[in-house]
DNA sequence: TCGTCATGTGCAGTAGTATGCACGAGTCGG
DNA sequence: CCGACTCGTGCATACTACTGCACATGACGA
């Protein structure tokens, strides 16, 4: 039977997915091609990212959630100095939607025992860290998205539709004037948007690597935020030119 | 059956999560290879800091990597015992409700990676320590109780009624055949009875210390859930009682 | 229609890797 | 100190992966 390549690369990842694994030499057999062609398959899926080249055969990509881990250990003292900057941004008595994300979670870790205020967060990392801290805090549910550790999708915006704040600090991985506020994930952008719409004032933590980048995603408008928190040097262009957009600028 | 390396491998590690120890030559038998491959993955594994080889086997990584407060968090044998008892409980593709408590986080913990399963939890350090798991998971939202660490309230209990599952395994501090299932806040009791009314069947997560408990609060009657897993001696007089009472017992 | 080019496939040869076995050294517990 | 066990190393073997090449196919333009 002839079958396509790009059939037959539909058909290996089938199988990783209903088996979690697949060896080179069966999928030969079973698909009446050489190993070579399968291996050469294998290759360009690998590239792709679509699978995991091992020893024989080939594997699901790893859950690529480890990166996670990593990143939040590392609170760079850029993310430590816009997570300060955030805290001045917090009036005692008031409640405020953290965001997810190793920022927010430091201003989380930050947050004065002796400050009263009312954490809203669908980071259940957030809430892990609030534990010891004496605020209210409420947790948005809903499906969890492994690769921002934040509940994501239809229920956690329902959830969030149920709440109301006066703050909203809120993550992205891209800020530009062009195209705005940007993140990785569809979910997680419109997200951002519901929790945005539940707050009196958002304001965007943008440490200094998230200026002048933009993701795929866009989130919101600049001129749909409060402001912007960011640790990056006053001169650098794209904070000028933000200013020039009258876009408010809190220096961290 | 064709096995590729890295499948060892992960079984291996597996072995290590669920036991906490592991014996190359059973390991090789089990496996049907022999002690040098085991031995040599076990070496490839202590590099890559997995696990830690000691005489005749490994061990899983040194405990004393982990920080105090990591240590503190460690469940104690009895809980193992009876998170690995429960693990047997757990169909694949099947939804489970995980409690809140050390013996659930326990259970998250051990999970198999291989095991396909939608986890649904009120406890957000349960969702962050399935993000490296490939499970589905589902985060209730509410007012985090901070003492239990789960979310709680009218909010949670709403979000519970919006789920439905196959297994809810549930943390008590308190088992009697006269008091029946308790624990120690009122609001965590009705959360635990919501979500037991969610599940098929509900088991209790009993370590051998809850047994001849009693805490302020009901939570369910003993023939309300369909049975008890925990690892206190059979002889133990309440459990001799329960099975008088025909509760079911599942033996860690 | 023909030649040419790009592409995909299979084959052969070579390089690389995994595994099991044998042997000597090391380790353990009495 | 001894016997039993475990460990690491070197080696032979079998398997898997990669490279270069030949061949077939189909597209394209002269």
């Amino acid at each position: 039977m002839q079958r396509l390549a790009s059939e037959r690369k539909e058909l290996l990842l089938d199988r990783l997915r209903v088996d979690g694994r697949l060896v080179a030499k069966d999928m030969a057999a079973e698909l009446d091609t050489s190993e070579d062609t399968i291996r050469r398959d294998l290759r360009e899926l690998a590239v792709a990212g679509l699978c995991r080249r091992v020893y024989g055969g080939a594997i699901p990509v790893a859950p690529a959630a480890a990166s996670y881990a990593r990143r939040q250990e590392i609170a760079t003292t850029s993310k430590h100095r816009v997570a300060v900057a955030c805290l001045e941004l917090i009036q005692p008595g008031s409640t405020v939607i953290l965001d997810g994300g190793t920022t927010a979670l430091e201003v989380a870790r930050l947050l004065p025992h002796d400050l009263d205020v009312t954490v809203i967060t669908h980071s259940p990392t957030i809430a892990v860290a609030l534990v010891d801290h004496p605020a209210e805090v409420f947790i948005l549910g809903g499906r969890l998205f492994k690769h921002s550790v934040v509940a994501s999708g239809a229920a956690a915006a329902e959830a969030a539709a149920q709440v109301s704040a006066d703050l909203f600090l809120m993550g992205v991985t891209g800020v530009r004037p062009d195209t705005g506020l940007t993140t990785g994930d569809v979910d997680e952008a419109a997200m951002k948007r519901t929790l945005s719409r539940r707050a009196a004032q958002t304001w965007v933590m943008a440490s200094e690597e998230k200026i002048g980048a933009a993701s795929p995603f866009p989130v919101l408008r600049l001129d749909e935020v409060a402001g912007i928190v960011s640790d990056a040097d006053p001169q650098h262009p794209v904070l000028a030119e933000l200013a020039r957009a009258d876009v408010r600028v809190l220096q961290a």
